[in-house]
DNA sequence: CCTGAAAACGAATCACATTCGTTATTTAGG
DNA sequence: CCTAAATAACGAATGTGATTCGTTTTCAGG
C-alpha cells in the first residue's frame, strides 16, 4: 500500500504501457493508463510530470528506433534516403502515435538529431543554408504526411456513394494496407530527391 | 430565457465561433464557445450533435474555400498543382485547425471532392488505377505535411545548443515565417510533379 | 386557437487530469 | 547502527470539460 520494496514504476515503464495503449485503441487515459500498471492514478505523478510529459516520453520512445548512418559521405541520395526511409518506419511502427505529436512541441533529442544529420548531409553536398531549410522541410513534410496517411483509420477515403464519383471512389477504396504506405512512401522519397538540387534558387 | 424570437445560434454559426477560437488559441472547449455566442453550453446541442461534430463542421467551412477548376483537361500537371496549391492554402489559412483533424476521420464532401477530381485528371492524363492512387496519396500526404509544419509552433525547431550541431540549428531557427512556408511548398509540389509519371510501375 | 416541434436555459452527471496529505520504505550521513 | 531525508505508493479531493435531461417559452401548421 505505501512505499514497495521494489519500485513498480519508472518513466520508461510508464511510457511502454502508454505506448501500448495508444497502439491498440489510438488514444490513452491517465486512470486507464494506472490501471494497466496495477497502480493508482497519483502514483503516475511520481515519476512524470503530466500527460504532456508521457506524451514526449512515447516520442522519444519511438524516436529511439531511428538508426543514422555512422558514415555520412557517400551519395548523399542514398544517406538521406535511408535518414528519411528510417524515420518514417519509426512513425509507422506506432502509427497512432502521430496524432498526439500533432498538437505539440518537439523537445526530444533523438528528433533533434536527425535534423541534424540530414543538415549536415546536405550541407555537405553543397546546399546553401536557404536550399538546406527548403530541403529538409519537404522531406520532413513528406515523411510525416506519409506517417499520417498511414495512420489514418482504412475507411477514410470511402465515401458515399452519390457524392464522389463511382470510379475514382472505387479506386480509393480499400487498399490501404501498411504495405501499399511503405512502397508509396519509397516511391515518393526517391522521386523528391531525385528532383532536389543544390543549385536551385 | 426560453425560445428567443429570431434563434441565436445555427450550426454555421457556431462553427464560425468555433472556427475564431482556433485561429487565436488553437483549441476551443464547449464552455468557452458558449461564452463567446453569450450562450448557455447545453444550447449548443441544439444545433450539433457534439464537439466532433463541430470539429467536422470546421473543416468543411475551412474546405468549402478550395476552388476546383472548371475545365479538367489541358496539362495534367498545371491542373494538378492549381487544385493541390488551393488545397494547401485552405489549410493554411487555419493552420492551427489541422491538429484537430488528425485523430479524426473525413466526411466532409468538399474535401473527398478535391480527391475525386484529382483522381479524374490523373485518370485522363493515362495513370492506371495503382498509378493514380500512388500518385494522389503522394501529393496528399505532402499537401498535409506541409500544412502540418506551417502549423506548427515557431520555436519547434528551436533546438538546445548543447544537443544540436551549432551550425544546423542556427540553420533552422527562426524563418518559419508563413511566406516560407508557402514557397517551400510551391518549389516541393512543382517538384514532386516533374517527377511524377504514368508509365512508373 | 391548439398542438407539436424548436430553441433556449439551469441543474445534474460522469470522466478525466491533477494536487495534496499521509504512510511506509529505502538510502545516506554521521 | 541509527536517524533524517528523499522516494514511491495510496486515497481523497478539486476543478474543468462534455454531455444529458427536464422545463419553459415561442414559433408554425392545421
Amino acid at each position: 500500500m505505501a512505499r514497495p520494496s521494489t519500485p513498480k514504476l519508472s518513466s520508461h515503464i510508464i511510457a511502454e504501457a502508454a505506448l501500448e495503449l495508444v497502439d491498440k485503441q489510438g488514444e490513452f487515459t491517465i486512470p486507464q493508463l494506472a490501471k494497466s500498471l496495477s497502480v493508482s492514478a497519483s502514483s503516475l505523478y511520481n515519476h512524470v510530470g503530466g500527460k504532456d510529459d508521457i506524451i514526449e516520453l512515447m516520442r522519444g520512445q519511438a524516436m529511439s528506433a531511428v538508426r543514422l548512418p555512422e558514415r555520412l559521405d557517400g551519395d548523399w541520395r542514398d544517406i538521406v534516403r535511408v535518414i528519411a526511409t528510417s524515420y518514417f518506419e519509426s512513425y509507422s511502427r506506432h502509427p497512432r502515435l502521430i496524432p498526439l505529436f500533432t498538437s505539440h512541441t518537439v523537445r526530444d533529442r533523438t528528433t533533434l538529431r536527425i535534423y541534424d544529420a540530414l543538415a549536415e548531409v546536405l550541407a555537405g553536398a553543397g546546399f546553401e543554408p536557404a536550399a538546406r531549410l527548403r530541403a529538409i522541410t519537404i522531406i520532413d513534410s513528406f515523411v510525416l504526411g506519409s506517417a499520417l496517411d498511414a495512420a489514418a483509420p482504412q475507411q477514410v477515403w470511402a465515401a458515399d456513394a452519390e457524392i464522389s464519383g463511382a470510379f475514382s471512389e472505387a479506386l480509393l477504396q480499400g487498399l490501404k494496407t501498411e504495405h501499399r504506405a511503405k512502397t508509396t512512401f519509397a516511391y515518393g522519397i526517391a522521386l523528391i530527391l531525385s528532383g532536389l538540387n543544390s543549385l536551385d534558387q
